[in-house]
DNA sequence: TTACTTGCAAACGGTTTGCATCGAG
DNA sequence: CTCGATGCAAACCGTTTGCAAGTAA
């Protein structure tokens, strides 16, 4: 397996600014929202780095990457290095990350069955989180 | 539970052709796709149009709509009026629906245990299929 | 005849890029 | 000093919309 090799990376103001800002949250948001946010607590950005950066950790595979219905990215720190899947508040967007042996099970079941190489496979819940439903 | 009403629909030559379309073939395409192979064959019609009537099969569960990883939207036939989920192969588009009751069961599991309400989840396992593999 | 549908082109919204300038190493 | 990173604005690209003309019912 050929193992991409990463160009090295400046550790630039803007970059360290995108890395606390999604390290201090555990929610998905988009590059619009997270451009906005370090705008208004007074980081000079611009968002077009914004993306660059989210772009280059999506590569690095240090943010999850989703995408709403309307097609929209959504980025979040990667939690553990591990493979996990989501359980998303379409109401405030909170996420809870979700082991699912059962899921990894069948989805090697289906590999092995179906003749497909090069498998891979994404699963995501989506509901109103017991906040948003009562509030 | 409200259920919404849904407009009738005029039958036009250009709604019955991209019903034959959709009907010829089991892959995902994209409306781009769909209206040129439309435009190929012979058919006069506008990409907005095929735009509308997606948009409005999707509305009435006549067709399945995913997102490549780039959020473009793709469509294809709902095979059944069932729950089920997709294999889709990266490089031919072929897809083939799987029943996982397993997977169902997982999620029903997890819905209850989250206090989340309204819960949907959505699967899709995608790989490189055996012809690709091999041809 | 009525009002839904079409088709064009323009608008839209998220994302990417070209390029001059900045700044980390 | 060098070369990658930044920021602006313009380009891009898939998708939606406004509106006049067409057409199913």
């Amino acid at each position: 397996m050929a193992k991409e090799t990463l160009p090295p990376l400046r550790m630039t103001r803007q970059r360290r600014a995108v890395q606390e800002a999604l390290a201090s949250t555990s929610t998905f948001c988009s590059a619009q929202d997270l451009h906005a946010s370090l705008r208004t607590e007074g980081t000079t950005i611009s968002l077009a780095t914004v993306y660059n950066q989210l772009r280059q950790m999506a590569e690095r595979h240090e943010v999850d990457l989703i995408r709403t219905e309307a097609g929209e990215a959504l980025w979040r720190r990667c939690g553990a290095g591990s493979h996990h899947h989501h359980l998303v508040c379409r109401s405030c967007g909170q996420v809870e990350e979700l082991k699912a042996p059962v899921v990894e099970q069948w989805a090697s079941d289906v590999a092995r069955g179906s003749g497909y190489s090069e498998l891979s496979h994404s699963v995501e819940i989506t509901g109103i989180c017991p906040r948003c439903t009562h509030g």
